[in-house]
DNA sequence: GGTCACCCCACAACTAAGGA
DNA sequence: TCCTTAGTTGTGGGGTGACC
């Protein structure tokens, strides 16, 4: 029998006063058909839930004062006791009212201390026993959804709701978890199946409320953006996105969309090679198919999918996001050709280049940067910058590698930029760089292009590939002109 | 200066999870 | 049970250090 007794200072005391005749029913099914195992346990023939007061501990630890708690988890657990009302309210309740709430006291202390050892249990087996936060959320969790479920129903069985409460700590904590794995390694299959635990996991979906998703991302984003210790510009940009984009940014999980939003950031400010998406997505904990899937989605949802490789839609997305409708806090970024420019001067500057070294690359820069490729900022550098030393006939002065070097660059990566233009412009450089001085000047060098050159498109760079991209490519076999030496 | 092997990253295809 | 979305895995392009 339950019983619901109205108490003063709006105390709402609910407690089971069965009398012993209800000790023996089952808590989990109701059935009145108990048995004790070998164990000592008493559990119901019926369900197989094992009875609250029949936990036979075979630990030689004390027992603490009540008899049913080890004093080791007594002393620990703060879990494990219950208390109703202030201490003022219960010293003046009434004795058949103190009675009442001793034994409600002590059915629902029953029920938390065997969710205490189930979770524990749990925990151990996954190796997360030291994870006291763990611990704590799954009891707290496991509070919520023992009195959110239906008394005297199936699914208020000890056992699934503590798995399913750790199993739901665990997705919050972003502790990787495989269900089918968990099950297999957790739940007791003797007394119950897969399909009551999801069926279970449904039931409790409302005692586990969900926090505001977009706060969460911005929360996420900020944890992102330190852990990969992001330069203002990104921050900036990221900033301006999550601001005033957040809601383009669609996802079930708010780490991906946190991850999409800091990308997007660092896409829009070119910083991709300092920053890639794969490290990302790490970390936010999250596949970086994920986070690349939820950009383009992002970039659908304005109307402008995106046609080529994410890693090329820096444009796009600064115009999209951080642009006139972001926000002034998105420091303007340069824009590539004004930013190679930039970097020529410094390193011509720094590594005291010949000052007919430097105009040529800016030359070079002006008439043909579309024709390096411009994955890397340092190798396109680099590559403008050894086309202008062999162009200007100024090898004797510069050597490559210092070249390649001083623009933050290697020489093979250079030269394979510098053979990609040359390739591009309808010259395929074979063999020696060294070979190109005959022909450089006039094709880097000269206002008008030559005539079969088609603008930025040129061979497709699966073409080219690195670094027998020579092979195949199918170009004019000769060289047009050929100055004496 | 040039070559090569190794590693990293983006991408696509497939699989699994979770919600309706 | 179906659909959507995230995760996993294999593949190929591209970058880089070591070595000749």
């Amino acid at each position: 029998m339950v019983t619901s007794i109205n108490l003063p200072q709006n105390i709402r005391l609910r407690v089971s006063v069965s009398c012993s005749r209800e000790i023996d029913l089952c808590p989990g099914c109701g059935a009145k058909i108990p048995v004790t195992t070998p164990e000592g346990f008493t559990v119901c023939s019926k369900c197989g839930l094992e009875y609250p007061d029949s936990q036979p501990y075979v630990c030689s630890d004390a027992l603490g004062r009540d008899k049913t708690l080890l004093q080791s988890h007594a002393k620990h657990s703060r879990h494990t006791s219950t208390m109703i009302g202030s201490k003022t309210e219960r010293e003046r309740l009434a004795p058949q009212l103190k009675w009442a709430e001793r034994v409600g006291r002590m059915h629902e202390q029953e029920v938390f201390q065997r969710a205490y050892f189930e979770i524990r249990k749990v925990l151990t087996v996954l190796d997360l026993n030291e994870r006291t936060a763990l611990l704590d959320a799954a009891m707290v969790g496991f509070g919520q959804a023992y009195r959110h479920v239906t008394k005297g129903s199936r699914n208020r069985n000890v056992h699934l709701l503590a798995l399913v409460t750790v199993y739901r700590v665990l997705r919050a904590a972003r502790v990787p978890v495989v269900l089918k794995r968990y099950l297999t390694a957790c739940l007791d299959r003797d007394q119950h199946d897969a399909k009551q635990f999801m069926t279970v996991l449904r039931e409790t979906t409302f005692a586990f409320p969900r926090t505001n998703p977009d706060e969460m991302v911005l929360h996420e984003i900020s944890a992102i953006v330190s852990r990969l210790g992001l330069p203002k510009p990104v921050r900036d940009a990221a900033a301006a996105i999550a601001k005033h984009h957040v809601g383009r940014f669609q996802s079930p999980k708010t780490g991906v969309r946190a991850a999409a939003i800091v990308s997007a950031g660092v896409l829009a400010t070119g910083t991709r090679a300092q920053f890639p998406l794969v490290s990302v997505a790490r970390s936010a904990g999250i596949a970086s198919s994920a986070l690349i899937r939820c950009v383009t989605a992002a970039c659908a949802l304005c109307g402008r999918p995106i046609t080529s490789s994410i890693i090329s839609v820096g444009d796009l997305l600064r115009s999209l996001f951080v642009g006139p409708t972001g926000t002034s806090m998105a420091k303007p970024i340069a824009s590539r050709t004004a930013e190679v420019k930039t970097r020529i001067v410094e390193i011509g500057r720094t590594a005291k280049l010949p000052e007919v070294v430097v105009e040529a690359a800016l030359k070079v820069t002006d008439l043909h940067i579309d024709t390096f490729p411009d994955r890397v900022l340092f190798a396109q550098v680099g590559a403008i910058l050894s086309t202008a030393v062999i162009a200007s006939g100024s090898r004797a002065k510069c050597r490559l590698k210092v070249i390649a070097r001083s623009a933050g660059t290697n020489y093979p990566t250079m030269a394979h930029y510098l053979k990609v233009a040359c390739a591009r412009l309808g010259f395929p450089l074979e063999g020696k760089l060294a070979s190109s001085r005959f022909f450089l000047p006039e094709l880097f060098l000269r206002e008008k292009p030559p005539d079969h050159y088609e603008g930025s498109l040129g061979p497709p760079l699966r073409a080219l590939a690195h670094p027998n991209y020579i092979k195949g490519i199918e170009g004019p076999p000769t060289i047009p002109t050929h100055p004496s030496p």
